[in-house]
DNA sequence: TAATATTTTTGGAATGATTCTAAAATTGAT
DNA sequence: ATCAATTTTAGAATCATTCCAAAAATATTA
C-alpha cells in the first residue's frame, strides 16, 4: 500500500460522510501536498475492488464515497441535501427471496425530509 | 404538450427498455427528423417533474428513463448488463415504517447475475 | 549494491454526458 | 393580428472522469 493509497483510505475512513472525490483530493493535499488528482481517482477505483470502500453513484453528478463497504441505505433529504447512512434489519436475506442467490450487492436511495428540515420548514 | 414534447413521452414509453438520452434522441428523431438534442434534455427533466417518467441514475456514464414514475427495483446483471424491473411487495410500507412518512421515493438498484447469464457462464 | 523489471504517480490532455445560451420559432391570450 | 410567454434549436461551455506517456518509486534478481 503506498502513502498515497492509506492517505487517501484514511481520508475517506476518516468521518461518516460521503464525501465526492474533489473533496477527497482536497483532505488528501492535507497530508500529501503534491498528491495528483488522478492518483485519488486510481486509488479510489482499486479501494473498491478490494472492498474496502464504496461508490455511490446519482444523486449529483459527482460519485461519493462511503467508509463502509457493506450495503446499506441512504436518506437523501430534499431540502437540506444531507445523506445519512440507514439499516432495514435482514434486507439481505429479504432481496435473497426475491433476487436470488447470484445477489452480490444493492444500492438503495431515499429521497425524503429529514426531522431536522421537517421541524423548521414552513412550506 | 408539444409535439416534440410528446414524441419524446411516447418513445420512452415505447417500451419496457430503460434508454439513455442519446438514446431517446435516435429514437425521436424517426418521428420528428430535426428534433434537438437539447429539446431531449429539457423535455425528459420536465416529463420527469410532471411525474410522467423517472430518471434512473449510476450504474453507467449516461442515466437513464424508465417509463413509469412508480418506484420499483432494478436488477442489473453483472456480465450482460441487462437491466430487469422487479417489485417487492409493500416495499413501500417497510421503508416507511424505517423512514417516516416524509418518504417521497427511492432508488433500488440491485447486482446480481441474470438466470440467462447463470446457466450459460463457465467461469 | 547495481541493474532491471514492475507498479504507481503525475500533470495535462481528451472524453463524453449534460447544461447553458442567445436567437429563432411557436404558441397563447387579448 | 399583436404582443408576451414558452419552447426549440445549434452550438458553445462545463465539469466529472478517464486516458496518456513520462517520471518516480518500489520490488526483484544478480
Amino acid at each position: 500500500m503506498t502513502k498515497q493509497k492509506s492517505a487517501i483510505l484514511s481520508v475517506v475512513r476518516s468521518d461518516k460522510c460521503h464525501h465526492t472525490a474533489e473533496e477527497i483530493f482536497e483532505m488528501a493535499k492535507k497530508i500529501i501536498p503534491g498528491i495528483s488528482r488522478a492518483t485519488v481517482y486510481n486509488n479510489l477505483h482499486a479501494l473498491e475492488r478490494e472492498r474496502l470502500i464504496r461508490r455511490i453513484t446519482g444523486e449529483d453528478a459527482s460519485d461519493r464515497y462511503d467508509s463502509s463497504y457493506i450495503p446499506h441505505g441512504h436518506l437523501y433529504c430534499s431540502e437540506c441535501h444531507s445523506i445519512t447512512d440507514f439499516e432495514i434489519p435482514s434486507f439481505d436475506e429479504l432481496l435473497m427471496t426475491h433476487v436470488g442467490d447470484t445477489l452480490d450487492s444493492y444500492e438503495l436511495k431515499v429521497r425524503y425530509v429529514c426531522s431536522r428540515c421537517r421541524a423548521t420548514s414552513c412550506d
